[in-house]
RNA sequence: GCGGGAAUAGCUCAGUGGUAGAGCACAACCUUGCCAAGGUUGGGGUCGCGGGUUCAAAUCCCGUUUCCCGCUCCA
C-alpha cells in the first residue's frame, strides 16, 4: 500500500486521527454536530504543542528585525464576547448579514435585495430580475402571459418586500416555472447570543468571527502600559466562531476554530517593508515546525478577492499548505494581510476615542498602519498531520506519523523489552527519573512491535528500550522512528539524548 | 443551500424480511528475547436517530442527523 492521495488519503488520516485520539468529532454520542470537533489526548497536546511554538517565537523570542535587534511584540488574550458595537465599526455586522435566495431549478444564487419584481395585477404571476437586468424578465413574461408585454405593463417592487403567500407565483430571473426561488435566507457567519438572563434585541452579543479585533480595541491600552514604542506588534492565541455555511474538510474550515494572529503596528510608509519581512519570517516559521517545503507556497491575493479593509495598500498574501483535498493545488493556511489604518480609523470614529500615535522623534501624529500575520492554529494542526502522515511498506504496521520531534505529542517511549527479570523496574525508574522534562510513554504490555508500531502512529520519535544487556552494562537500545533503525547509548545519557533532539 | 454516496462492535466489513456475526483491536492471565507473535478467558451492539408497513424490520417505505464527493458559499 503506497501513500494514497486526494480524498483517500484524507479518509486515511481522518480514520487514524480518530483511531489514535488525535481528534474526534464534537458530541459524536448525540450524532455529531455538524462543523465541530474535539481534540483528544493526542491531538489536544499537539496542538498545545505547535501554539506554544508560535508564543515561544513570537512573544517571548520574537524574531530579529531587520536591524539585527528584537521585533517588540507583546502578548493579549482578549475576551471573545466583546461590545456589539466592535462589530459594527469593523463591518462584520453590516458586511455579513446579506440576504440570499437561492433557485432551485436553476441551482443560481442572487442577493435578496438586488432582485427586483415585475408584477402583472393583484393575483398574476410575477417575474424575477436582477437589479438593471429586466429584459429576461420580460421575455419570460411574454411566454407565460402569451402577448406582448412592455415594462410599463407591470408594476415593480422589490422581492424583499414580498409576502410569504406570494412567493410562490414567482417566476426566477432565469427559471422556466414559478416558485423555484428559496425564501431568503440571512447569511450572517457571526454567532449570535444575548448577554444577561433575557433574550431581546438590546441585549444581542456575537461570538468573535477573529481574535484581531480584539487586539485593536487594546491597542490604546497596551499603548499606554506597557512601554511598546512603533513598531510594535500585539500578539494573540484564541478561539473565533464562524456560522459557514458548509463546514467541510475536516477541521479546515469548521465553525469553531483557533487563531495565532498577531498585528504589527508601523508607520504608514514602512508598510511595504514590514509586509515584505513578515510574509518571508511566517512562511520560514512553518517550515521550522517541520512542514516540507514542497508541501507549502506563498500566493498574493488578486485584487478581486481582498478583503474590505485591504483594498488598498500592500494587498494580502497567504501561506498556502497543499492539502489532500487541495491537491495538486494549495489552500490557506495563514494570510498576510496589510490591514492599512482601517481598523483603528473605524473604531476611532465609533467609539469616538483617538487612537493616534504621536511620533516623538519625527514629532508628528498618525494612525498606524498593521500588518496582520493571522494564522490559523486548527488548520497548522491540520496540515501537520497531513504532511506528518506517512505510510512505509516495508513495515508490519505501515503507518507512521513523521512529526518533527519538538512537535510530536509523546517524546519518547519507555519500554522493557519483556516484562520481566527486572528489564521493568529500570524502564520504570528512567521513565520516573524524566517525566518532569519530557512528555514520556512508559508501557509494559504486550510485544516490542507493538509497542513501537502504537509509537509510529501516535508519531513519537524515539523509544528506548530496556534488555537483558542492560543489566550487564547499563546501556539500552534507542530506536528511531523514522528510520526504524537502533543503537545504544547508556541509560544516564538518556536524557541529555531527549534534550539535544528536542 | 442544491445534487450524489455512505452509516451494523473501537476499526475494516459480512449479513437483503425470521436468534446480531467475523477478523483485527481492547481487558485479564499464561507465554515472550527487537518491530502489530501464540494460547486461554472475558468485556463490548438502542444495527446513526425518529416514524411507518408487517405476525416479524439491520433488511422495505418516509423523514431526519452526521460524514464523504461535486456545486454554492467562504466578510
Amino acid at each position: 500500500m503506497p501513500r494514497p492521495t486526494g480524498s483517500e488519503l484524507m479518509e486515511r488520516i481522518v480514520a487514524l486521527t480518530k483511531r489514535r485520539g488525535f481528534i474526534y468529532p464534537a458530541s459524536e454520542i448525540y450524532g455529531g454536530i455538524n462543523g465541530f470537533w474535539d481534540y483528544g489526548p493526542l491531538g489536544a497536546q499537539l496542538k498545545n504543542n505547535l501554539r506554544d511554538a508560535w508564543w515561544q517565537d513570537t512573544v517571548e523570542c520574537p524574531p530579529l528585525g531587520p536591524d539585527g535587534h528584537p521585533l517588540s511584540i507583546v502578548g493579549l488574550d482578549s475576551s471573545i464576547i466583546q461590545n456589539p458595537r466592535a462589530w459594527e465599526a469593523s463591518g462584520h455586522v453590516a458586511g455579513f448579514s446579506d440576504p440570499m435566495v437561492d433557485c432551485r431549478e436553476t441551482k443560481r444564487r442572487y442577493r435578496a435585495d438586488h432582485v427586483q419584481l415585475l408584477r402583472s395585477g393583484e393575483d398574476g404571476p410575477m417575474f424575477a430580475f436582477q437589479e438593471g437586468e429586466p429584459e429576461p424578465a420580460l421575455k419570460r413574461a411574454k411566454k407565460v402571459l402569451k402577448r406582448k408585454v412592455d415594462i410599463a405593463d407591470f408594476e415593480t417592487s422589490a422581492l424583499v418586500d414580498l409576502d410569504a403567500a406570494e412567493w410562490a407565483r414567482v417566476y426566477g430571473p432565469e427559471a422556466s416555472e414559478a416558485g423555484t426561488l428559496t425564501e431568503p435566507k440571512q447569511f450572517n457567519l457571526m454567532f449570535r447570543t444575548f448577554v444577561g438572563a433575557t433574550s431581546g434585541d438590546d441585549n444581542v452579543a456575537y461570538l468573535r468571527p477573529e481574535t484581531a479585533q480584539g487586539i485593536f480595541l487594546n491597542y490604546k491600552n497596551v499603548l499606554d502600559t506597557s512601554r511598546v514604542r512603533i513598531p510594535f506588534g500585539i500578539a494573540q492565541i484564541g478561539k473565533a466562531f464562524r456560522n459557514e455555511v458548509t463546514p467541510r474538510n475536516f477541521i479546515f474550515r469548521s465553525r469553531e476554530f483557533e487563531q495565532m494572529e498577531m498585528e504589527f503596528f508601523c508607520a504608514p510608509g514602512d508598510a511595504k517593508t514590514w509586509m515584505d519581512f513578515w510574509v518571508e519570517a511566517r512562511r520560514e516559521w512553518w517550515s521550522s515546525v517541520g512542514l516540507k517545503s514542497t508541501s507549502l507556497t506563498l500566493r498574493k491575493h488578486d485584487a478581486d478577492e481582498l478583503s474590505h479593509y485591504a483594498k488598498t495598500g500592500e494587498g494580502t498574501y497567504d501561506v498556502e499548505f497543499r492539502y489532500p483535498f487541495t491537491e495538486p493545488g494549495f489552500g490557506e493556511l495563514e494570510g498576510i494581510a496589510h490591514r492599512t489604518s482601517f481598523d483603528l480609523e473605524a473604531h476611532q470614529e465609533h467609539s469616538q476615542t483617538k487612537l493616534e500615535y504621536f511620533d516623538q522623534e519625527a514629532r508628528e501624529r498618525f494612525v498606524p498602519h498593521v500588518i496582520e500575520p493571522a494564522a490559523g492554529l486548527s488548520r497548522g494542526v491540520l496540515a501537520l498531520l497531513c504532511d506528518a502522515y506517512d505510510v512505509d511498506e516495508n513495515r508490519p504496521s505501515p503507518e507512521i506519523m513523521r512529526f518533527e520531534p519538538c512537535l510530536a505529542p509523546i517524546k519518547a517511549g519507555i519500554f522493557p523489552l519483556v516484562n520481566k527479570e527486572g528489564m521493568p523496574e529500570i524502564a520504570e525508574k528512567l521513565y520516573l527519573d524524566l517525566r518532569r522534562r519530557f512528555t514520556l510513554q512508559f508501557d509494559v504490555k504486550q510485544s516490542i512491535g507493538k509497542r513501537y508500531a502504537r509509537m509510529d502512529e501516535a508519531g513519537t520519535p524515539f523509544c528506548f528500550t530496556v534488555d537483558g544487556q542492560t543489566l550487564e552494562d547499563q546501556t539500552l537500545t534507542v530506536r528511531d522512528r523514522d528510520s526504524g533503525g537502533q543503537e545504544r547509548i547508556t541509560l544516564d545519557s538518556v536524557g541529555a539524548f531527549l534534550g539535544e533532539r528536542l
